[in-house]
DNA sequence: AATCTGATTGTTCTT
DNA sequence: AAGAACAATCAGATT
């Protein structure tokens, strides 16, 4: 088992508060965008059956009531999606690549 | 080396 | 078209 100690993250970032963070930041070209996260694969199959259950639920009702599912799954229920995230991880590891190889091309 | 930070991912709904 | 609550992430930057 993987026994990873280095990091003990602590706190959240510098904005004090809670961590709200906004958007409106790009990326340089080839953009080596990362993985997915278990959330977005979870949503996936989630969000269907959320609106299901809460006919005319609106956005913000559905995000909030996903989270409570979220982490209402057992382990074993968040596993398909942390494995997809894995997945879609390694995929990142790709675009990452790509990107340096093309960078390292593009020189100019 | 260890710690932190920021950028990113996707859903749905609203305007 | 883009933003915002919801949660994860985690890889790179910084010290």
């Amino acid at each position: 088992m993987p026994k990873e100690k280095s990091a003990p993250r602590k706190a959240k970032a510098t904005k004090a508060d809670g961590g709200k963070k906004k958007k409106g930041k790009h990326h340089y070209p080839n953009a080596p965008k990362r993985g997915l996260s278990a959330y977005m694969f979870f949503a996936n199959d989630q969000r269907e059956k959320v609106r299901e259950d809460n006919p005319g639920i609106k956005f913000g009702e559905v995000g909030k009531l996903l989270g409570e599912k979220w982490k209402a799954l057992s382990e074993k229920q968040r596993a398909p999606y942390e494995a997809k995230a894995a997945n879609d991880k390694k995929r990142y590891e790709d675009e990452k690549a790509a990107y340096a190889a093309v960078s390292a091309l593009e020189t100019d």
